[in-house]
DNA sequence: AATGAATGAGGGTTCATTCAT
DNA sequence: CATGAATGAACCCTCATTCAT
């Protein structure tokens, strides 16, 4: 794996080739390779690797046996633990999909109803580390571009994005509601909002070198400043 | 095809299958079916067959014989006039970028220095039903979904991106000079902005339904009439 | 396929198509098709069908579909064992390599330094059922037809040939060195009876009806008498 | 083309890539490209073309393309003048033969029924540098290379090479018929120095470096001292 | 549960051949 | 006579999937 796509590991990249990673090698059962794991282990295992390949090799040049390997595994493990290959993809992205939905939504619960920390908590996911990591920022846009001709993965996404997106209206309400604003709905700006964020995204994965994480951050402290100025 | 013809086509795309479009069919010798077509109109017509095929299969679905096929042409007929699938590709990516830059820069002259105008004409692009199709989008994303494996898909826009980028910052400076705002900087504000509309573009891709070009307008005007109150 | 069995078949070659040869058909699993077999001994079943494509439609129209289907089994089975095709025709031509080598240097062993022997035994090769077979011989002459053009045909060979030519130098010389001959050198007789050997062979390739195997080893004969009269 | 692949084109080695030879340049109808040409005189530079691939790129790399191209001409040409494929093969195979045929036919003649120097002329041609050239050798093994599995090949020379044979024996039997010789016959012989002959022209093909004409002559000189010592 | 040899469909690419110009 | 764009069959190779071990 390359340094560039490692950096954020800290979100559960899979084993390195070869060999599987081995946290707790001290432990006898792992003295030997550990051949042998509970179903759910290996899946996710698989699925880290997936997304690691996906950001490596990208979506067109992801096969299976990558992913084995990626894994430490052998050949025929992907087919032991998923029906076929697309299958492996939508649980793929269904993680992804998890893994920010259990993001903002444990932060929204900690604003505890104040809509300054909800609207923190909702665009604070955008950078967390763990979710918006290089590898798995390549992974969300692999899907984005299949996504046309794939409908089972806007499917797989719809309902959430439209959660988060009524989480993010309703905190603009709370804000507007305390007065002061005009010109805009709750809506506009909510979609102003998201769309800048996942703006954002874009750039932090085309052009890492322009736009990094800070840099991002100032730019939605300054968006937040225009449109909430009495609060942010 | 003529290229206005194509971009009016809003996913319509190349020439259905089996009959390519005879602009000219009046000609005696077309009675048979016209095989000879200069090399440059050649190119292009498979280069809108890539767009449309990468539109409705996705970029790892998009075979040459579906690019030939949906040009109403032979097998072979795409490695005659590029190199190899890779090359089609990267000319494709090439002719929608030069489209993208040809739609603002064009506007932009007509701006004729007034940074009210260029913003607009900048921000215009994104909305034009040529530029921004759907068959476009689901191009555009396609190669940014493999733009993380496949460097070259980023140096070919690099220097546009740039050059659009700092056009964005200009007009925002114009405006920013004229007085009265404060808060943030130029590239703060271009930032948000170009972040933004590539998220509406996102949302139009994903969720068509949801999003379509009047909300996404709607949308561009509350940004524009929050950072720029005195001007919008 | 024993290698020994495969030399006694005189062109009838690898398995027929449709069964691989089953040495040990007795055992209870071999009701069904036998799919795995220890990669040495798939890998040399694949070069023996390699030897008998080329031998019946020549190294141009040698498909690895011929070959894979020769062997009886999958199309994709080449690319499984070998990197390419190339790779294919390069282990191949070792194989025949070695086997000359091999054929020739046990003899020699056997001659126990007596250069008549010796010359018998190098010169004995060239009419030993199993290394000049005829469809051996057309994957010799094949590679030589070839090795103009990739030279790595030739490198294989060189250093194998050098070695076979110095010691039909040393076996003349040792008859040379007893005494009675003049009016040429140990090398010239070598290179003289070598010439000769080849010519047979390719004789023997291309006119079989003409020039068989007991008609040529008459010609060796009047050949070693004329040259080295007082020992043959 | 190589230096090496050039050195002998005293035979007529087709024109260089990209200009057809103009020896008569002069010539007003030549002022411009000459693109019209008997077709006798075209078909010969596509033979010679023919050869000139064959020997750089061997046969089966030898493609319609790489023909014309290094004819200085179109695509299509061959198509144009030789049936297909096989047909441009076999006429530059009996060009190879008539050649070789011309050329000992000639020198036969010459030797005016003397049997020395019938010899002398008969296997003189291998060692004729316009006959026995490297590519054209490259040719002749290509041919021998095919033989086995396009029996065409075969019997294009075959009548041809009985011919060679015949005169050979002929020749022999004349030096015989002198008397002083014994524990041979005429075909003996006659196979023997045939196939010598032919092993020689094969090691100058495999390994030009190690048997170059003058070393090949001189083992033909030993050779016909051990077998004819009273008249060489 | 895991392996990895084997399969076979389908991809990109080449190239002999055709044909309108 | 000559060109070169176009065709389409067939090649090599990849890879998702199966299955005996």
């Amino acid at each position: 794996m390359s340094e560039a796509l490692a950096d954020n590991m800290e979100d559960g990249g899979s084993s390195a080739a070869g060999q599987p990673v081995q946290a707790g090698a001290s432990r006898k059962t792992e003295a030997k390779r550990r051949r042998h794991l509970p179903k759910a282990a290996r899946r996710l295992q698989l699925i880290n690797s997936t997304v690691d390949s996906i950001a490596r090799r990208g979506f067109s040049d992801t096969t299976l046996s990558h992913v084995a390997k990626s894994a430490g595994l052998s050949q025929g493990i992907v087919n032991l633990h998923f029906d076929n290959k697309e299958t492996l993809f939508v649980e793929t992205l269904k993680h992804l999909r998890d893994e920010f939905r259990n993001g903002w939504l444990k932060r929204l619960q900690e604003a505890d109803g104040d809509p300054v920390l909800e609207i923190r908590a909702l665009a604070g996911v955008f950078f967390d580390r763990r979710i918006g990591s290089k590898r798995k920022l390549a992974g969300w846009f692999a899907f984005v571009g299949e996504a046309k001709s794939r409908p089972i993965y806007r499917q797989i996404c719809e309902a959430y994005d439209t959660e988060y997106f009524d989480a993010m209206v309703n905190a603009c309400q709370g804000l507007i509601d305390q007065g002061g604003y005009e010109g805009f709905t709750a809506k506009e700006a909510a979609g102003a909002l998201e769309a800048m964020l996942e703006g954002l995204w874009l750039s932090m994965h085309l052009a890492p070198t322009e736009m990094d994480r800070d840099k991002a951050k100032s730019v939605r402290d300054v968006f937040l400043k225009q449109f909430f100025s009495k609060h942010f």
